[in-house]
RNA sequence: GGCGAGUUGGCGGAGUGGUUACGCAGCGGAUUGCAAAUCCGUGUACACCGGUUCGAUUCCGGUACUCGCCUCCA
């Protein structure tokens, strides 16, 4: 069986992966809280970690890797956003939700096994918040709880500081009721106006931290193989989540091994809704196909920054352009896909090495490039076939449905291009080349790939085709 | 101030103690009415300074710069 190494943010090195149980592995990675649109830097982690889940899935098989991602839909992020609108917090929570999944299954992202909103956990965050108590690692003060951090010695073992280099930060929120500046909320008291739900400590709601102890321990036990999320996550929710489950749960180590992907930046600055620098997947999608996104996400290895530029998404796009005429290609010789598992070893390698994702999408290039090769034998190209259509569904870009998804309502375009190529070569039999090239100019512009083959001209829609442009070369 | 990550050719991005991926862009050629696609060929790099070594881009130390976390953050 292939060996997966995973660079573990806790030992701060590759490690070989040795699941607990490899007939149940299990990750949990941080969703997102649902208040506002997602932008890149969130859809980062779902588009890495999903191809996390669909190595493991090919590794460990399908059936054999628990997925979890939650929903956040208790924060205060969410009160303040429902206050600001003036709708109620189920309504911005349902709502963005549905955006949530509608643009992650967009860029190709799978549905984890389960997908926790923490509104359904408060039972079990109340349950351990009470162990806790029993266990003497948290305190109850005026209606709120907190978790006493100078209780647990490993606390920031994970992110690498001390409690006195983190007081030394001194930007901790001070709070009379708390014993020690470093002590963290688990809950907090809420007001008739706040959502809220009865306790032994009153009327109140979870701190974030524990929703993703409780969620991860309901789903996955005590303990798990892999917790994922963002850099910016590891201190201090991670740091709280382990502080959280290793005390409430004699015994537990939780998770074995952590996974950080790096920020997405812009102009060399880190993605963030503070920033205001950010683009939302919604609003991305309106210019640049799902696949090409993901595309421009997994170009790059997922612990590094990446610098979100106009430039990788036109590299992106070329490659993905590439790869749909490829699959054109497959398709056309693979008439019965009755072959067996294909996923090419290279890339199965690429990803085992910490998720090498860039290394695997140029051996999936490769195999592209062997089935666009006019030079390449069919025997040549029959034997790329089974490679390339399981490699895009190892790297989930199966669909690649881009071109549809961007022309809009299946109406007439391929109608209207056939006719403005059959003008086209009108003009070109009459050698009137200024004509004919006017015509492929326009196309060009207008997203329309054109290739003058032996038996004629072929055309192919590309990521960026516009119905409006291609009205203007009928003109 | 503390902790951590990083610095590879025009751009993106692998990787390695000696033979220096790959993609895009560029350039030359084949092909084409011209293109596109495809093919062939081709240049440019490992931040800086020391050390270890027969030999370092790769290992070690330091410097500079960049970024992240230390507050909500993916």
């Amino acid at each position: 069986m292939t060996e997966i190494r995973l660079h573990n943010s806790m030992s701060r090195q590759k490690e070989a992966f040795a699941p607990i149980d490899p007939a149940n592995v299990r990750i949990y990675a941080c969703g997102p809280t649902v208040y506002d649109r997602a932008h890149i830097g969130n859809a980062r982690p779902a588009v890495v970690f999903d191809v996390l889940f669909r190595l493991l899935r090919h590794v460990f098989g399908p059936d054999h890797v628990t997925y979890v991602r939650n929903i956040t839909d208790v924060e205060d992020k969410i009160i303040a956003r429902a206050e600001e609108r003036g709708v109620p917090i189920d309504q911005i929570t349902a709502e963005t939700t549905e955006w949530y999944l509608e643009d992650m299954g967009a860029l190709g992202v799978m549905s984890p096994t389960h997908q926790p909103r923490a509104t359904e956990h408060i039972e079990g965050m109340v349950t351990m918040i009470s162990r806790l108590i029993e266990r003497g690692f948290a305190y109850e003060a005026e209606g709120h709880v907190l978790f006493e951090v100078a209780k647990f010695e490993d606390y920031g073992k994970l992110s690498g500081r001390s409690t006195d280099d983190m007081i030394a930060g001194a930007r901790v929120e001070v709070a009379p009721y708390k014993r020690d500046p470093m002590d963290f909320v688990l809950w907090k008291p809420s007001s008739d106006d706040q959502p809220g739900w009865e306790s032994p400590w009153g009327k109140g709601r979870p701190g974030w931290h524990i929703e993703c102890s409780a969620m991860s321990e309901a789903l996955l036990g005590a303990d798990f193989d892999i917790h994922a999320g963002g850099a910016d996550l590891q201190f201090p929710h991670h740091e709280n989540e382990i502080a959280q489950s290793v005390c409430a749960c004699e015994g537990s180590s939780f998770a074995r091994v952590w996974l950080h992907n790096g920020m997405i930046r812009v102009g060399g600055q880190k993605m963030a809704k503070s920033l205001g620098n950010f683009t939302t997947v919604h609003d991305l999608r309106e210019t640049t196909p799902g696949e090409v996104i993901r595309l421009v996400i997994l170009m790059t290895h997922y612990r590094a920054p990446l610098d979100w530029t106009d430039s990788r998404v036109e590299e992106a796009t070329a490659l993905i352009t590439r790869w749909r005429r490829a699959l054109d290609v497959a398709e056309a010789l693979d008439a019965d896909d009755d072959y067996a598992d294909g996923t090419p070893a290279e890339m199965v390698g690429a990803l085992s090495d910490d998720l090498n994702t860039s290394l695997a999408v140029r051996a999936l290039d490769k195999l592209a490039g062997t089935l666009l090769n006019d030079h390449a034998s069919e025997a040549e190209k029959t034997a790329a076939t089974p490679a390339f259509v399981d490699g895009l569904d190892l790297l989930g870009f199966s669909a690649l449905e881009c071109m549809s998804a961007v022309a809009g309502d299946g109406d007439d375009v391929g109608a209207r291009i056939d006719a403005l190529l059959t003008e086209r070569l009108v003009a070109r039999q009459s050698k009137d080349f200024a004509r004919a090239d006017a015509i492929r100019d326009g196309l060009t512009a207008a997203g329309v790939m054109v290739k003058d083959a032996a038996g004629g001209a072929e055309w192919e829609l590309t990521p960026t085709f516009d119905a409006a442009k291609l009205a203007e070369v009928e003109a």
